[in-house]
DNA sequence: CTCCTTGTTGTCATTATGACGATAAGGGGT
DNA sequence: ACCCCTTATCGTCATAATGACAACAAGGAG
């Protein structure tokens, strides 16, 4: 076996709601190449690493998150040669989804971490290094397709939610609005997408909201729909 | 940048539907490690080739397929540090999806390339050589879901194709029956699947059946259901 | 000419969906 | 205590999609 000169790397698209907003966290890169540029937090696989332990320990580091419950998935893999002008570098990117929950990017060692407007990113080509922003647009699109047959935007909740918190969660991934009692009426419909935790919660304001919990399906039948 | 030593690979899952049975196409290794034993074609990314160019190089040169038009796409990496007893080898598996063509595994380099059922080969997980059994049965999943909600299943079609040949795909990637009457009104109901290509065509037998190609939809709205 | 095989159109009951009206039940202000 | 504002939840109704299945169409084989 002879190999050629190769770095393997993963690279995060770490996706939260925040404010009703899809968010992003993104580092400021602090050395060349694209030095002062936004990119996604990553990082190279150590000798005898499994590519998805790798994503989880850069998450933990750069989010604080124990990680553990975090919904981690592998999206896609970047290898076109010129991708890095340091050499060839391949690239695994996973899609995080976390809860908006506090200590945010608390015990980040990347030194200027920060959750930044999915859409804003998006829509602009040109801001982040490298292939970021092709990896960061497959990385939300799977995120958005997901929510459409899997209970996944339950990732994005606290351990119990209201149905109008999972309803935000639909309406800032999706980035567009949902009617609150048809949505009501379809969650509950589905079997197993969500169950009644007990509770009852005012946070939001309003009438008090039952709490749900996460249910045992893996996909939704019917599936949500987009648009 | 310092590199560890590592070998980057593509792992091919090449599927057709031939007899109304889904097929994947395996070769029988002729050197050590799983000497003699079936596995994935596939094959070392060369220096400065792109992961998609070695994909399309290995299928043409496992199948003659000049490969152009074939449907290639991404599926997932697998890198666990054990997965080759030679040493780290990360692998970027991809799905083809070819018609039943003449000249099947004509041209092919691999001494002994051939056509196996799909379902025989995932009922016994200990078949494959490698990890190549969870590639598999990662990149069957992924055809499955695919025929739900894209036009992919005329992937498996020569271009112009009846309504009841695209319905023989799809029961033999979902490996169950489904109505012809209900099949029909689906697809030729749903915007831009396939559109009348003019002829008719009694090569399947009894009443002249119209022939279609596919359309320009890339998303099937609504999509199929499986099950 | 008749039967056999597959293709295609239709019918009907059931279910899912989208658009909205109406009611329920807290919290805050006076 | 009361009114009002906000959000939650239930219901209604027309329309669209689905699954089950009858019936008819149109070549090919014998």
């Amino acid at each position: 076996m002879d190999f050629e000169p190769l770095g393997l790397a993963t690279d995060l698209v770490i996706l939260t709601v925040r404010d009703g907003r899809l968010q992003v966290l993104l580092i400021r890169r602090g050395i060349p190449p694209y030095q002062g540029r936004w990119a996604l937090p990553g990082g190279f696989v150590r000798p005898d690493e499994d590519l998805e332990t790798t994503a989880r320990r850069e998450l933990a580091e750069e989010t604080g998150l124990s990680a553990e419950r975090i919904h981690l998935e592998q999206v896609a893999t970047y290898g076109a040669p010129d991708r890095d002008p340091r050499g060839r570098v391949v690239s695994v990117a996973y899609l995080a989804l976390v809860p908006d929950l506090p200590a945010p990017v608390a015990g980040s060692d990347a030194a200027s971490a920060s959750w930044v407007d999915a859409t804003d990113v998006l829509d602009d080509a040109g801001r982040l290094a490298f292939d970021h922003h092709r990896i960061l647009t497959d990385g939300v699109e799977r995120a958005r397709a997901k929510l459409e047959y899997s209970p996944l935007a339950t990732a994005f909740c606290p351990p119990e939610f209201t149905i109008s918190e999972l309803r935000g969660v639909y309406e800032a991934v999706w980035g567009l609005p949902l009617d609150p009692r048809n949505f009501h009426r379809k969650v509950t419909k589905t079997p197993d997408f969500v169950e009644p935790a007990g509770g009852t919660t005012t946070r939001d304001g309003g009438r008090p909201a039952q709490l749900f919990h996460r249910g045992a399906a893996t996909t939704l039948h019917p599936p949500m729909t987009r648009g």
